[in-house]
RNA sequence: GCCGGGAUGGUGGAACUGGUAGACACACAGGACUUAAAAUCCUGAGCUAGCAAUAGCGUGCGGGUUCGACUCCCGCUCCCGGUACCA
């Protein structure tokens, strides 16, 4: 190679040359061999939806997990490292409508193209693993569980007031609901009352909540959000009897210490309580009607005004049989709780407002534990001490709370209860391509699971959608079925999963892919659960986090797999990375800021796209782009692969002596560099921090001059340990530097550097001298130096001397290898 | 409102359990090489004052603890994320 050639490394080339070299040998395979006594370790990065084209989000999440994969070979692990496609989705089928042609088409070739821009990549993924979900081998599995969880009674269809997105003309779960607005197109959503399949989720509640606390390896804020969205409140169920009726109405209170201080009851417009009485009140049934048509948009909500109306009807008060008024309000939520409360204006500051607002009587029942009046013109909301409260006074909340459940249970009136805001998944979805619901409704004995031994249901994949009802409805041939039990014509379900079902179960399903006699193989999934090592976008905190975590514990109670030790949760350690901007925005097509990962490949090469969007940011926070820093990374590639000129030219020293200062202080900055980037790979990825430690390395090795053999071997030493770790980051390029260097075994399989502590070890360390705090000079000590000589030697020091002439010394403290503070007064 | 997280040069970002703030890079300026440019290499740089040595100031704001605070405590401001009449 000339001289000239090598000002710059052809990438190109290059990462096809490697590219090649690692498929033939196999080196990114994951073993199953029970022989194999490496330690496994599962690195995972969230699957795609194969939309055709790979975006730099998707960049930056498999740059992140082919480090962590890479490093860890490195160390001896066998890895387990795969990749697949989240293929089912509402996408395809606007292709389809837009190109008329069928959505499996579009999805297979999306596939293609995009498995193709990964390998060009050089991610190490066990391709033997790959899977997409659209495939009936993957979903007939996830059918099969869903009559599983039917016969348990963990899966079931009622009609209930749902969540509906009319530009995707379908159902939505409360998770895909933010802020009023369809996950996947911003559409406000509106309410339906629909019959649909829903999941127990609610019956795991207490389990999902729990088990957070396991949760270690996970970003504090996800599991935060995770929490509140669970939403666990304890409080009691209460019931008042309804004036002139045999029946009561039931409220759920977080606050039963509040009981006696009641003046009215709130239930929501749309409580069967209100509707009933609306029938003979014109008045209220305009009201009902009027709150029936609120937006759920969280602007309207948050300026609404808080609106009531009586409705005429009188509740008895559990305890004292006192008549309290019952009142519909705008701010009674029907799909909390039981769609009513009990009112206490005196200690709780909605219903404070509410009752000035309408001239409901205020009756304070708690006063403030310290002795002092209760504020004026706001409810007191603070726990304290019973008063007005006959029998209870004296008490302080807590001891309250349990005395009037007490009281109420033993009048048959009320209990303990605990409350979740959490609702169960909703799962059916009107949509064509996704994966059917295995089930067949017969006039006569309703809704009918299909027989097992009928798996897959296969979804026809050559319909054609419209945008409106789904093409399934109207498939003869796919509708059409004879009921599995009695017999008779019956009419196949239409509605297909929530595509969060296929996702939430692919990480197991990745350890057997192949497997076919039945959904999991056990071993496998013993064998490689839990993920060590889950990457993706925050976005999915309490969408697909909290689903897959749902499902895991169905698949375990199932019997699908068994359980290990910490074998509850899925994903041991979570690491949430932040989004790519360009000029301060989130990448879209609409805002027109893209930057297409094709062509930084094609102009700098994968291991620069790589190194770039690693080096930019820490992995959590945002990435901004910038064109200029991706140049900066293919510079340092470029520097380095001169710099190896110097070590492959075993003429390039002087021949002078040996300076042994400069050659231990270059072998302290590699041994130095090895920790530091260790460290980065071991706590928290900061791979920012770690490439920063591989350029000083590198910038080190540059300015070292080599006298004579030693020299040569010190700075081959360092050059080796520079492209070892630059491994992970760099792998083509990395593979490529160790040919040169002549090392005969592949970069990406050879062992992680370890640091040599004893070379760490300085005999002489720099102490900064502070003078009452602030730093005045330097000095050199030997590693051990006690107080007294550190001292010594300051004073001998002509500027430090300076400050401290006509002082006293009042204190020294000296920080043994740091500092060496003295605190002086003047004279 | 509540729950998280954050604020450090012109920019992205470093700083281990309190111990040399600004590593590394980008951008910038000057220089070398070149007919010229690109590429590359060298040098400079937090701010203010000064020719300089140097001094003062400096991690959103105001207090505090400490020999010493980006780091810990108290009180704010602003920004980002989540969530919401949740009873």
């Amino acid at each position: 190679m000339s001289k000239d050639k090598q000002a710059r490394y052809d990438a190109q080339a290059i990462e096809a040359k490697w590219q090649a070299i690692w498929e033939r040998d196999g080196v990114d395979a994951a073993s199953d061999d029970p022989a194999d006594n490496r330690p496994r370790y599962y690195c995972l990065a969230m699957f795609p939806y194969p939309s055709g084209q790979l975006h730099m989000g998707h960049v930056r999440n498999y740059c992140l997990g082919d480090a962590v994969a890479r490093y860890k070979r490195m160390c001896g692990f066998n890895v387990l490292h795969p990749m697949g496609w989240d293929a089912f989705g509402l996408p395809a089928e606007n292709a389809a409508i837009k190109h008329g042609r069928p959505p499996a088409e579009w999805t297979w070739h999306n596939i293609d193209q995009m498995r193709g821009q990964l390998k060009r990549l050089g991610f190490s993924y066990d391709w033997s693993r790959e899977l997409a979900t659209c495939d009936p081998d993957y979903y007939r599995w996830e059918q099969w569980m869903f009559v599983q969880l039917l016969k348990k009674g963990l899966a079931y269809r009622k009609e209930a007031e749902v969540n509906w997105c009319e530009p995707c003309h379908t159902v939505l779960a409360n998770e895909q609901v933010v802020e009023g607005e369809c996950w996947r197109c911003g559409t406000q959503v509106s309410h339906k009352n629909l019959s649909q399949w829903f999941i127990r989720i609610t019956d795991y509640a207490e389990e999902l909540l729990n088990d957070l606390e396991k949760l270690s390896g996970w970003p504090e804020r996800v599991r935060d959000m995770q929490k509140n969205w669970i939403g666990r409140s304890t409080g009691a169920r209460i019931e008042f009897p309804l004036e002139g009726s045999d029946e009561s109405l039931s409220v759920f209170t977080t606050r039963p210490d509040t009981l006696m201080g009641v003046t009215y009851m709130a239930v929501a417009a749309g409580h069967p309580l209100a509707k009933k009485a609306a029938e003979n009140d014109p008045k209220l049934a305009a009201f009902v009607d009027e709150c029936s048509r609120i937006s759920t948009k969280e602007a309207d909500i948050a300026t609404m005004e808080k609106k009531g109306m009586s409705t005429g009807r009188y509740t008895l008060h559990p305890i004292t049989g006192d008549k309290v008024p019952v009142w519909a309000a705008n701010f009674v939520l029907m799909g909390y709780g039981t769609g009513a409360v009990m009112s206490v204006p005196a200690h709780d500051q909605r219903d404070y407002e509410f009752a000035l607002e309408y001239d409901i009587p205020i009756s304070q029942v708690i006063a403030p534990a310290d002795g002092s009046a209760a504020p004026e013109g706001m409810a007191f909301t603070d726990p304290g001490v019973l008063v007005n409260s006959g029998e209870f006074d004296g008490l302080d909340s807590e001891a309250a709370k349990k005395a009037i459940i007490k009281a109420l249970e033993e009048r048959g009136k009320g209990s303990e209860q605990v409350n979740y805001r959490l609702r169960d998944w909703l799962v059916s979805r009107q949509r064509y391509w996704g994966a059917p619901i295995p089930v067949i409704h017969c006039e006569t004995c309703g809704a009918v699971p299909v027989p097992e031994a009928d798996l897959p249901v296969i979804l026809p994949e050559e319909l054609q959608p419209t945008g409106g009802a789904s093409p399934l409805e109207t498939c003869e041939a796919f509708v059409d079925v004879n009921c599995p039990q009695c017999g008779k014509p019956a009419r196949r379900e239409t509605d297909t999963f929530d595509t969060f079902m296929e996702s939430s179960w692919y990480m197991e399903r990745f350890t057997c892919n192949e497997y076919q006699d039945g959904m999991l193989d056990g071993d496998a999934v013993k064998a490689w659960m839990p993920v060590a090592q889950y990457i993706g976008g925050v976005e999915h905190a309490v969408l697909h986090l909290l689903y897959a975590r749902f499902y895991h514990k169905l698949l375990r109670d199932a019997g699908v797999f068994t359980s290990k030790e910490g074998g509850d949760e899925p994903f041991a350690n979570l690491l949430t990375q932040g989004m790519v901007l360009k000029d301060g925005a989130k990448m879209s097509k609409s805002k027109g800021n893209t930057v297409d990962p094709g062509s930084i490949i094609e102009r700098f090469g994968a291991d620069t796209a790589r190194l770039f969007t690693l080096f930019a940011a820490p992995p959590e926070k945002d990435l901004e782009w910038s064109d200029a820093g991706v140049e900066g990374a293919s510079r340092f590639l470029n520097r380095v692969w001169r710099m190896l000129d110097r070590v492959t030219d075993e003429n390039a020293n002087s021949g002078d002596a040996e300076d042994q200062q400069a050659v231990d202080g270059l072998r302290q900055v590699i041994h130095a560099t090895i920790r530091r980037v260790t460290h980065a790979f071991e706590h928290g990825f900061a791979f920012n921090v770690a490439i920063a430690a591989l350029m000083e390395l590198s910038n080190a090795l540059q300015s070292f001059e080599p006298k004579g053999q030693t020299g040569n071997a010190v700075l081959r030493e360092g050059a080796s340990a520079l492209v070892t770790m630059l491994a992970p980051f760099a792998p083509h390029f990395s593979s490529e530097c160790f040919d040169r260097l002549g090392i005969a075994e592949h970069a990406v399989t050879a062992d992680w550097p370890k640091a040599d502590e004893a070379v760490l070890k300085r005999d002489e360390v720099t102490l900064m001298v502070q003078i009452n705090g602030k730093k005045r000079g330097e000095i050199t000590v030997a590693r051990d130096a006690d107080q007294d000589i550190a001292l010594a030697v300051a004073k001998a020091d002509e500027t430090i001397a300076r400050w401290l002439e006509n002082m006293n010394m009042v204190k020294v403290i000296l920080v043994p290898g740091r500092i060496l503070n003295l605190v002086v007064k003047p004279q």
